[in-house]
RNA sequence: GGCCUUGUGGUCAAGCGGUUAAGACGGCGCCCUCUCACGGCGCAAUCCCGGGUUCGAUUCCCGGCAAGGUCACCA
């Protein structure tokens, strides 16, 4: 068979030659050792928990060696192309401040733009071509009708599944045959024409994953699809290649095509970039776990934490201890280090998939916001409330130097230990709420009414803003003896029966009046914030 | 179903032939000038199972089992 004329057929024109792509997207000019790797989304929706994983994994690969990582967009489906699904993904980057070099609407170095694939069609098409002339591609006229039977009659045969063999059609279809349906009309794909053996399996190493076993592929995929564009396949082979990517960090699920790349890099003379597949993050579900997914789980969606208001870097914190195991041990002994002086590694990477703790989240947002001061946390809250908090909570940020002195409270700051009250923006404003606004509801009081109003009513008689805290807590005391609670914890314990209370139930008391929590942090403090109208208005308000 | 991957406490995990099997989160208990938070101190784990190899196996080998992934003109 003539293949030149077949190629000149199926992708007439003129096509630049194959060779020239490799002067035109010559080898980067780096070090030795030096990786380069990419995070390439495709833009079918919003970024996830799952791009962000990987993107700080390439990040670091790159970075630690002083390479270079980029950005490409795999947008070769357009059915499944959502609007704004970039700019999320340079939002997020950007967000969880994950440094990337070049890429798609981020610019940089373009030697080896473009980044989009719709953009890349012409060099596709010349391999495709160089394939088809070589006869190691051949188009396929099969109908999706067509092939869904012939799986169905596989499923049913228990064979495997796919084009492949004698299964393979149209990989025998004589010239005559080819043109005759050319001639009609029909649409077609373009197929590697595969020479692997599935008996012939082989061991590669994964940079993360370690020695796998592969099988050598013998299915003929799809390199072209009927419009021309590019599989992923293909356009990763051909993509890899040419912006010189030297190590392919990417998710699990591509293990198993594996053998369909190592295929295409060698049926086009490409030497192979080294790979590491990484587990994906996992979810508890009843009794078993699964991959977290988009539709049900709203933890994955990255902008889950932004509403929630996570501080960025304590939810890249957590990526960074789920990624390198022994990433927690060195944070614990260096807390005040540049995270980027942490030594990732790809072999530190988990082998199995980790679920996803919420749990652990938490502690460690809790523990990033403790180490802020008071007005690196008024900005952070402040920027969060402008964009999803109620208007009343916008509202506590005009009254800054208030604000300023709650959190001082909350946080801790300046005592001999912090704080860790605060766990996301969300939940810290809402917990700021008693410093602004009266209490709507109240937690219940463990002593009974009656007594409650007494001391309520003892404690504004005696009450001056002006004491200090020695002397405030010292007439709390007071309160307590004259309504038959001990003065002193020490007593109380030694002889519970002799007191209908302690100090602790009187400060309850009072806690609640002003605060409607029966858990705040120093409470002299708190009123000394309000400010004594204040104070006394819901120390009365308690009495009615 | 075929193929691939993984299997240490509820979770993340260290460990790589001999250990009291680290640590962190969560849970529980106790302590800590008013609660809470912080902090401190404790408690809770038959290393998936069965065979080997070995003086000795969580660690090596084989076989099960379980879980996950994948089998598209989607990435």
């Amino acid at each position: 068979m003539d293949y030149r004329k077949l190629a000149e057929r199926l992708l007439p024109g003129n096509y630049p030659a194959p060779e020239s792509y490799e002067t035109l997207y010559p080898p980067r000019n780096l070090p030795p050792k030096t990786e380069v790797t990419r995070l390439a989304p495709s833009p079918t929706g919003f970024i996830h928990l799952g791009n962000l994983f990987s993107a700080i994994a390439d990040e670091r690969l790159a970075h630690r060696s002083g390479g270079v990582v980029y950005l490409r967009i795999e947008d070769t489906d357009l059915k499944r192309k959502v609007d704004g699904a970039v700019e999320a993904v340079i939002s997020a980057l950007k967000y969880f401040d994950v440094k990337f070099d070049e890429g798609a609407e981020i610019g940089g170095d373009e030697t080896y733009a473009p980044w989009y694939q719709r953009q890349r069609a012409e060099i596709y098409r010349t391999f495709a071509k160089k394939l088809i002339e070589e006869g190691r591609a051949y188009p396929c006229f099969c109908t999706e009708e067509e092939l869904s039977a012939l799986r169905e009659e596989q499923t049913k045969n228990k064979e495997i599944t796919g084009y492949y063999g004698k299964y393979a059609k149209c990989r025998n279809l004589s010239e005559e045959e080819i043109y005759k349906n050319l001639d009609a009309g029909k649409p077609f794909v373009i197929r590697l024409r595969s020479l692997g053996d599935p008996e012939n399996k082989f061991k590669f190493h994964d940079e993360i994953k370690g020695d796998v076993t592969v099988t050598e592929n013998d299915q003929d995929v799809v390199i072209l699809k009927s419009d021309g564009i590019p599989t992923y396949h293909f356009a990763h082979a051909i993509d890899d290649h040419f912006m010189r990517t030297t190590l392919v960090i990417r998710g699990e699920d591509w293990l198993a095509s594996l053998p369909i790349h190592i295929e295409l890099f060698r049926a086009l003379g490409f030497a192979l970039p080294r790979y590491g597949h990484h587990c994906s993050l996992m979810k508890q579900d009843g009794e078993t776990r699964r991959k977290l997914s988009k539709r049900k789980d709203p933890e994955l969606s990255l902008e889950f934490y932004r509403k929630e208001g996570y501080f960025p870097r304590a939810v890249k914190v957590y990526m960074l201890t789920l990624l390198n195991s022994n990433f927690e041990e060195w944070y614990l002994k260096h807390p005040d280090a540049d995270l980027n002086e942490f030594p990732f590694k790809a072999d530190k990477m988990s082998k199995s998939g980790a679920l996803f703790d919420l749990d652990k989240l938490n502690d460690i947002s809790k523990n990033e916001l403790a180490r802020l001061d008071e007005r690196g946390m008024f900005a952070f809250l402040k920027t969060w409330a402008d964009e999803f908090g109620t208007d009343a909570q916008k509202a506590y940020f005009a009254q800054e130097d208030k604000l300023l002195r709650a959190l001082a409270l909350c946080m801790g700051v300046g005592g001999k230990k912090r704080r860790k009250d605060f766990q996301t923006a969300s939940q810290a404003v809402s917990l700021l709420r008693y410093f602004f606004e009266r209490p709507e509801t109240y937690e219940e009081c463990r002593v009974p009414d009656q007594i409650r109003r007494a001391v309520l009513v003892d404690f504004d008689k005696t009450y001056d803003a002006s004491d200090d805290a020695q002397t405030w807590f010292g007439k709390v005391k007071e309160i307590a003896a004259r309504h038959g609670f001990a003065a002193e914890m020490k007593d109380y314990k030694a002889d519970p029966a002799a007191y209908c209370g302690s100090v602790a139930e009187v400060a309850e008391i009072l806690r609640i009046a002003v605060t409607g929590k029966a858990n705040t942090p120093d409470l002299y403090t708190i009123m000394q914030i309000l400010g004594e109208d204040e104070t006394r208005a819901r120390i009365g308000l308690g009495t009615k």
